[in-house]
DNA sequence: AATGTTGTTCGGTATAGCTGAATGTGTGTC
DNA sequence: GACACACATTCAGCTATACCGAACAACATT
């Protein structure tokens, strides 16, 4: 592990959470770093447009260059390229905004967004970062995980987001294992009050778990008695749409999901 | 310059353009570095999930957590936040697709984009960079750069995207002089055939050029008789309007152009 | 005007990371 | 099926590198 490196990227960590513009004693504060070497980290940084310095106040923020990285990322992202399509035609016919999103340690994040095919303003959530706990998406996902990586998530913090959010280990591994038997998630109030999620994983060759697809949407809409249970198969089926396109199938264990 | 950071960059970018999977000695070659190397840059950056390495190839990509930065650099970005309410509202008024775009090196990239009110399937260029020298958004910026930066922007490299890019020094020079003195930059064909752009500077606190907004659409209607001096209008309006809720316009040399 | 901040520069020192050679693993070929 | 190649990875020694404490300069606040 790179010293300099390693203290690099929580630079870059710490300018992404929270607070958008940091100066360099406080960087180095809260990293336990002395101020000249934070600011050696953070002039080469600058050269790159990882960081940029407001010429004002002198205080850093993330730069252009981030941004770009990560478009870059979702230029080359198989996953990706191989949902649009599905994505698109499952938000038309659930008629309810469509997510895709893989894992990156304990957060899920959104790699596609398809609005909701009404024409009211929506936010694009395209890079949010989720709690996997707290989410259709992220429960589908390590549900499917091998055992030992499933294991890592339950111990990372398992803060509530809203007074529904599963917190306790043993609710999260009943629940997971109630996901893994059906073959998809659903989330209730457990993100955001008034929201619900329908999610099912998607796997790739060697059916490991590249991410998962869902619908996300007025809890009232998706889990009505009556637009549940269709919601749910037509998830499946993008998700199996996509697993497909990935390669997955080609024997394996979970088969039976599929 | 911190050596090793400076390296991960250098990877980082390697890995951001064009072939989207590399191996260690791919990469070693085209930095010019041993593969150990880059084998424990690798590894610290990918402990930071801003690589990911594919289980079966053994083959490195960009990973998720550039993307989370990337959305973080967005939430941070004063020049974003203030310019989505006008951007709407000019795509309205235009009926055309709406960017907002800010200078990284050489490129411009693009930090908002608005759909054309059409109900036509349009892929999302938030993040995507474009050479300065071949779109309007690329001439607004650069043409009220300080001096000093505007001649740094003129060394880099000007390669032609279509037969119609400006690609000499002194062509460009020549445009840059008349979008300072317009106060708007129209671009025809030089980026995309059969695609052209109108776009105006967005300027900050102490008048420096911030980014720019603009209108990109099909050539044919956007620069049609009727059409032209209108959406002209429109977009340098929409401009003034960022730039005064940014806080320029108090005093400075350029404000004439607002 | 004085004092507390801030971001920045400098130079010595110890450590951290670079390099070359060697290992192990999988792939393509004869 | 055995070979050779290419690849990612590991190791150990040496050197260069990046860290830190202290001092500086600009600024805002009192």
């Amino acid at each position: 592990m790179i010293q300099s490196v390693q203290r690099a990227a929580q630079i870059l960590v710490v300018l992404g959470s929270g607070t958008p513009r940091l100066g360099v004693t406080e960087i180095a504060d809260r990293l336990g770093l002395a101020k000249p070497t934070v600011h050696g980290l953070l002039r080469t940084l600058e050269a790159h447009e990882l960081v940029a310095q407001d010429p004002d106040t002198g205080k850093y923020s993330l730069g252009p260059g981030v941004l770009q990285l990560g478009n870059a990322y979702l230029d080359g992202s198989d996953l990706r390229a191989r949902s649009l399509r599905w994505a698109e035609s499952l938000a038309q016919q659930a008629n309810e905004a469509v997510w895709v999103a893989t894992l990156s340690g304990s957060r899920v994040i959104v790699l596609h967004h398809v609005f909701r095919p009404d024409n009211t303003v929506q936010i694009l959530e395209v890079g949010a970062a989720i709690p996997w706990h707290a989410c259709a998406l992220g429960h589908a996902i390590v549900a499917n995980l091998p055992a030992s990586q499933r294991a890592q998530a339950l111990a990372a913090d398992l803060a509530p987001l809203t007074g529904r959010t599963k917190t306790t280990r043993n609710a999260l591994t009943r629940a997971l294992a109630q996901v893994r038997s059906a073959g998809y998630a659903i989330e209730n109030e457990e993100a955001t009050v008034g929201d619900a999620g329908i999610a099912a994983p998607i796997l790739s060759r060697d059916d490991l778990v590249a991410g998962a697809i869902g619908v996300v949407g007025s809890a009232d809409r998706l889990l009505a008695a009556g637009a549940r249970d269709e919601l749910v198969r037509a998830v499946v089926a993008a998700a199996r749409a996509v697993s497909r396109d990935l390669g997955a199938g080609r024997g394996g264990v979970s088969l039976s999901v599929l």
